[in-house]
DNA sequence: TGTCCACTGGAAGGGAGGGCTT
DNA sequence: AAGCCCTCCCTTCCAGTGGACA
């Protein structure tokens, strides 16, 4: 008889009782240990549901504190009471690591108020800006209501692009005619208000919620939560909760962490067919965490910052902590020189670490050496069975890629 | 106390590549 | 086709800086 590769997956005994109850963007029925930030939220949001316009509210945390989750949390909420009293809510959540520019975030929202048989989206590129504020404009006022637009990781965005959608959006509602709108900003970086115009400041600022890091027992009440819904009862071993906890403390408390961290490690003890998890798989776990978060980040960088990031790597299994700048800088230029290509500028490579180090790829101080001047420090945080070779190798592929597109392009005209 | 190093980081702007409008 | 617009990647220029050293 014929067998098929995935009969043996098929009769496999599961630990799972529901595996999407622990991703972390699963929203479960109550938030544990949010109460207070939830009540402020709701309470203001509540303003929606009687037909006014709600206070703009920056939320403040670290990563994994339950922002986004209590955000996410209370927008449904608020939409389904909404739906019961005929008001019309809704919320739109943008995450501005991904979409980061004004002109994107704004055609964004727009697109994602079209009806199912529209077809006239926003172009990603083309419009001036305000033609496109003011298509969101006329959309936003052609459904009427109350709209609630999230702007997620907003500290990013305003590093990034600056202010000028903060100040659009926070003064829509002078724009609109039939509908209403008012922004909920999240920010991981409590002092991001500093990058902003006064005005937008005072009016962004007319409501600040701040996230405590989870501790570790409250990590621990949320994973236990989780489990109950997602875990067989006989599935956990004993202390497993405990350390996913505390080593998601030790992350400044993140519950993404601790929640990934659970799952991962009853899909390890599923792999190898063990029926409980215990705190091994949560070791194995962990490892593969760490590596897992970093490959697919260095593969999507772009060619020069891969072969600054080796150049690091190299500095460093050459013995060198510590590096500064201009040795990195050195490096690089040996490199570019190796793969026979022109290396940027100094002020590019010192931009590109700093790019690095937001990315965690490296960490980059700044330090004063006095008479020796001023620069960073830079060590990689790389872990080393990454080899700095594979990743120039990379770099030089896709540069010779570029290479030769680009040569066939001008001998075919 | 002033100098000076090795940068940092902001600002302005160029140019290529993508797209829209007229 | 010409004239715009936006984004990305990069260069050039330059003021600013923390602290060791003379």
């Amino acid at each position: 008889m014929d067998s098929n590769i995935f009969d043996k997956f098929i009769s496999q005994k599961t630990l799972f009782k529901n595996k999407e109850n622990l991703r972390h963007n699963f929203r479960p029925a109550t938030l544990p240990h949010r109460r207070e930030e939830i009540d402020k939220i709701s309470y203001n949001l509540w303003e929606a549901l009687k037909g006014h316009i709600p206070s703009n509210m920056t939320l403040y945390g670290v990563t994994g504190a339950g922002k986004t989750a209590v955000t996410d949390y209370v927008c449904h909420h608020l939409k389904e009471k909404g739906d019961s009293m005929g008001r019309k809510v809704e919320s739109i959540m943008v995450n501005c690591r991904q979409i980061d520019t004004q002109y994107r975030v704004l055609s964004h929202i727009g697109n994602s108020l079209l009806e199912a048989h529209e077809q006239d989206e926003i172009p990603f590129t083309g419009w001036p800006t305000d033609r496109v504020f003011n298509e969101l404009v006329r959309r936003m006022d052609r459904r009427g209501g109350v709209f609630v637009i999230v702007l997620d990781e907003i500290d990013h965005l305003v590093r990034k692009a600056g202010d000028d959608l903060l100040y659009n959006l926070t003064s829509m509602n002078s724009s609109l005619k039939s509908a209403r709108a008012c922004v909920i900003g999240i920010s991981n970086d409590l002092k991001f208000t500093d990058f902003l115009d006064p005005r937008v400041r005072s009016r962004l600022g007319q409501l600040d919620v701040l996230f405590k890091p989870y501790d570790a027992e409250q990590l621990q009440d949320i994973l236990r939560q989780r489990a109950k819904s997602g875990l067989n009862e006989e599935a956990l071993g004993s202390g497993v909760i405990e350390l996913c906890a505390a080593l998601a403390a030790q992350e400044h408390g993140d519950a993404r962490c601790a929640l990934d961290l659970l799952r991962i490690s009853a899909e390890k003890a599923e792999q190898v067919g063990d029926e409980t998890v215990n705190q091994n798989h949560v070791r194995i776990a962990q490892s593969q965490i760490e590596s897992d978060q970093m490959t697919p980040v260095i593969s999507t960088l772009p060619s020069q910052q891969k072969l600054v990031l080796a150049s690091v790597i190299i500095n460093e299994r050459n013995g060198l902590r510590n590096v500064q700048t201009g040795q990195v800088y050195d490096i690089y230029r040996q490199a570019c020189k190796h793969i026979r290509q022109n290396p940027l500028t100094q002020r590019r490579i010192s931009g590109l670490i700093s790019n690095l180090d937001m990315l965690g790829l490296v960490t980059a101080k700044t330090v004063s050496k006095g008479r020796y001047g001023r620069s960073k420090e830079i060590n990689s945080s790389i872990p080393s069975n990454i080899d700095p070779q594979q990743i120039m190798t990379a770099a030089e592929e896709e540069m010779g890629v570029v290479f030769t597109a680009h040569y066939n392009h001008q001998t075919s005209l």
